[in-house]
DNA sequence: TCAAAAGTGTTTGGGTTACACCCATGA
DNA sequence: TCATGGGTGTAACCCAAACACTTTTGA
């Protein structure tokens, strides 16, 4: 093979999609573009492939660059490559999302740091992003919708002990559905995922919750046999709702 | 960008999986390589993608010039990238499974048609394929699954008419699971997707059965709201048979 | 009349949904 | 004692699963 072969003209890059949890909301890290194309706008963190760099390895390299984290559930979603899609040539990009503890950040160590920062998914959703990275988004926050329903990775978001209420809150703000307290404790508990700490929250102005930590056991279990977390209770909801608003009329 | 840049000495192709359903078999089409590297090796049929062409563009393009056939369903499925996966190079493919219906293919009208053949997936998956083609056959498979029992796309692999054991064969042999008959014509009786044609089959010995057609129209509905094939059949029948097993013990 | 596949209903059980009140704590 | 969220059980319902015999046709 060779350079002068126009085959070879394309680069190829990693994008990022680093979702977080805080304050009962997910949130994606964005990065405000330096320099054109774009000045100025938000992006998602990415980077061109090193020639001798597999993809996942560039995808775990530009997340510890930005955030100094290693070893963080990360998963491939899909690949853009539109012609046009970057204007200054043709470049092909694969997106990746992953999962981080935002407890984790004490500190964001790299260059990046002072240009990233986390906004609320729902939120970024309605900037315009630089170059197609709202549809990457769009289509990142859909495949985890869709891998929460699947696989018990909620926890990589959630600090190592959570309350019941922490948890639920997480899936209400991924899945944007709300759920019944009672049934979802049942739903997850007999899943038998968790392990009771034996330990309260502290310094809250209310009874304390109970503390949990997620039981890696019990997960192996589920990466095999698979996974349902089956949510009909929304669907359900809105044809009672567009029922009772014919009846009205 | 200039080409003496080093992330210019990539080059990127597309791999179709393209499935077909036939004598109660899912097949896959197999290119038998005439070059090296791989020589005489079965492989995916694939190409590079031109620098002016979109990925689906390319996949499509590889599906018409070797079978003829346009409008195709096709989904992007896998972006294989490690950097030793082509001998000669570094090439990072994007994975694609098509479709088609078998009864399409008069004729086969490429220059690769002499040397494609169809496989029964189940013995394509034992074949040493070229490159790591053997592992993008694998995901795609298990991509298909999982689509099928999201979308009903199964039509795609059948003649326009079709009875109602030819489905049910259709599935089993996606799912690799047995269905009880009368709960298979319950369940897809009850999404409504099918049309009765009013028409059975001809020149069989034996009882003929009724010929349905698929009914787009319910199809879009679909697309909007979801589906869902669940099975929970082939895992419960498991369960008990280790029950008998641990029994006889 | 025989072979071969088509066609057809009902019962059971498990899991999801709906729903409301008391409890523990800090202020 | 009050405000705030924590924590708990039961009945109804729906859907998937299990299961066996009759029907229709061609040979």
């Amino acid at each position: 093979m060779n350079e002068q072969n126009p085959f070879f003209k394309t680069a190829f890059s990693v994008d990022n999609i680093i979702f977080g949890f805080d304050e009962g909301d997910l949130k994606v890290l964005l990065i405000e573009r330096g320099a054109a194309p774009f000045k100025g706008l938000w992006a998602l963190p990415g980077d061109l492939v090193y020639p001798n760099e597999d993809l996942e390895t560039a995808a775990n390299r530009i997340l510890e660059e930005l955030t100094g984290l290693r070893n963080v559930y990360l998963e491939q979603v899909h690949t853009f490559g539109a012609v046009d899609r970057h204007p200054l040539g043709r470049v092909i990009t694969v997106s990746y999302f992953s999962l981080v503890k935002i407890s984790d950040f004490a500190v964001m160590p790299s260059s990046f740091a002072k240009m990233a920062k986390w906004h609320s998914v729902t939120k970024a959703q309605e900037f315009k992003l630089a170059f197609d990275h709202d549809i990457i988004l769009d289509t990142c926050f859909n495949a985890l919708k869709h891998r929460v329903r699947t696989r018990p990775v909620g926890f990589e978001l959630l600090p190592p002990k959570f309350t019941f209420t922490e948890l639920q809150h997480l899936y209400e703000a991924i899945l944007e559905i709300e759920f019944d307290k009672r049934n979802f404790r049942k739903k997850i508990l007999s899943m038998n995922l968790l392990k009771d700490l034996n330990e309260v929250q502290e310094g809250v102005p209310h009874r304390p919750a109970k503390l949990y930590k997620f039981d890696k056991n019990k997960y192996s279990k589920f990466e095999a046999e698979g996974f349902s977390f089956e949510v009909k209770e929304a669907k359900k909801k809105e044809q009672r709702r567009m029922l009772q608003a014919l009846a009205n009329s």
